[in-house]
DNA sequence: CATTATAATTGTACCGGTATAATTTATCAA
DNA sequence: TTGATAAATTATACCGGTACAATTATAATG
């Protein structure tokens, strides 16, 4: 791991554990500079990461501050890999409806950059939290990038294995998101009526080398759909 | 301006210009060092603020490419200021239903982090997207940062006028988002039927220095609503 | 021709420095 | 005590360097 990683995920563990509030401050640079033995540009290096995840602010001429924000149970929209350690205290579990090597259809194919000859894994789920249905995703992997999957692989994170079963590193995505009423089948998977509102959400994610490597397109239970952003300035 | 603000932005008009696309390649770091006559950490900086935007993507060993979407008419919802650049091709206008000093309720004053006598502007205003209701929006200014609204201002762009009128600096915003179905009160503004789905998005803002000063409830019309979000990996 | 090893290219990590701008604190005057 | 002014604090901009890692291009090999 990286020196600025490492600081920074000791800082992320030492404000978690200290339970520091919204605008409590770090040790000045400097300090932290000793603290860590590392230069000057590693330390801010850390903490320009910390800035981008929302841990913490930077102030000139005063200092470094806690980011912090008190509502309970949102999902982080900006959580790349799955729903990460925001619901780690929530029982997350997936049923899988189905999964099958195919052809893509136009729409997929276009946004996975590939032909239409091309063959791709076809993954439907239904995700719960704490029992209750948190949302039903189907996802297009491209199948030259993700060269295998299987049941139990699709029924845990698929991310997970994704960097470290295969080895590929995960870069960014591109979300697309509307609001709309349920149609019958996706009623059906979420337990809730036809015509009930739902967030639907089309992802692209892409290799660090800009490689598109999945299309997903995800439908929430509006009951359990509570998310959260944070936004930095000059954006 | 500074000079890594300065060469990002015109990076950015020379991508716009050229109308490069997705995975097309920029020229090499050291060439940008040459051309902008600057030294490689500060390119490097520019080209990091590009990233944070989603505006290009770097691959060690290879080269600093374009990101591109090929989507027209979404919304970015990590534009903080309003509905900046993505909709500048539509027409924007506001209507306003209200607009006074008052004491905040419980609520509003937990999330601006002022007392119960302090004064706050509550500002009410339905937003128009080519004639079509977009969203109703509720706004809470702390009067003490905030110190001057009026009709004019409010009709216009009033995060302009905070940078610009007021000389301050807008830094980052946490968001929150929930789908539900209109009340009565809002499909009302929206001119759709109560029990429509809507997005409701609470967004508290806050100055760099870290205070916050405007928080904000908005109802959007789910047939107007389409957003977009770039995510970057270890977020 | 395909495969493997090697070299060249290219961005990233990290160092350590000077100068500067924003903020806070201390000092002084009224 | 207040308000202005100066000084100290603190993060940021920018420089220019070395070493390194990932990728791509080239050469060698069978």
């Amino acid at each position: 791991m990286l020196k600025y990683q490492q600081i920074a995920a000791e800082l992320e563990t030492y404000i978690e554990e200290k339970a520091l509030q919204q605008g409590d401050k770090l040790p000045i640079l400097e300090t932290l500079m000793a603290q860590f033995e590392v230069s000057k540009s590693t330390i801010t290096k850390s903490l320009d990461l910390l800035e981008k995840k929302g841990v913490v602010f930077q102030v000139r001429g005063s200092g470094i501050f806690v980011r912090r924000h008190k509502r309970k149970g949102y999902i982080s929209l900006l959580s790349n890999q799955g729903f990460k350690s925001d619901l780690e205290d929530y029982q997350l579990t997936s049923k899988v409806i189905e999964l099958d090597v195919r052809k893509p259809t136009i729409e997929v194919a276009d946004n996975l950059n590939i032909g239409l000859g091309d063959d791709i894994y076809y993954v439907a789920r239904v995700r719960y939290i704490n029992g209750q249905t948190l949302c039903y995703e189907e996802s297009y992997y491209n199948k030259a990038l993700i060269t295998y999957l299987n049941k139990e692989i699709v029924s845990e994170s698929i991310f997970h294995y994704i960097r470290d079963g295969l080895g590929l590193k995960v870069g960014f995505s591109d979300m697309f998101l509307h609001v709309d009423q349920l149609n019958e089948e996706e009623a059906n998977y979420l337990h809730l009526r036809p015509g009930a509102p739902k967030l639907y959400v089309e992802t692209i994610f892409h290799l660090t080398n800009g490689q598109p490597f999945d299309f997903s397109k995800v439908t929430y239970n509006y009951e359990q759909s509570q998310f959260f952003l944070q936004a930095n300035s000059s954006m």
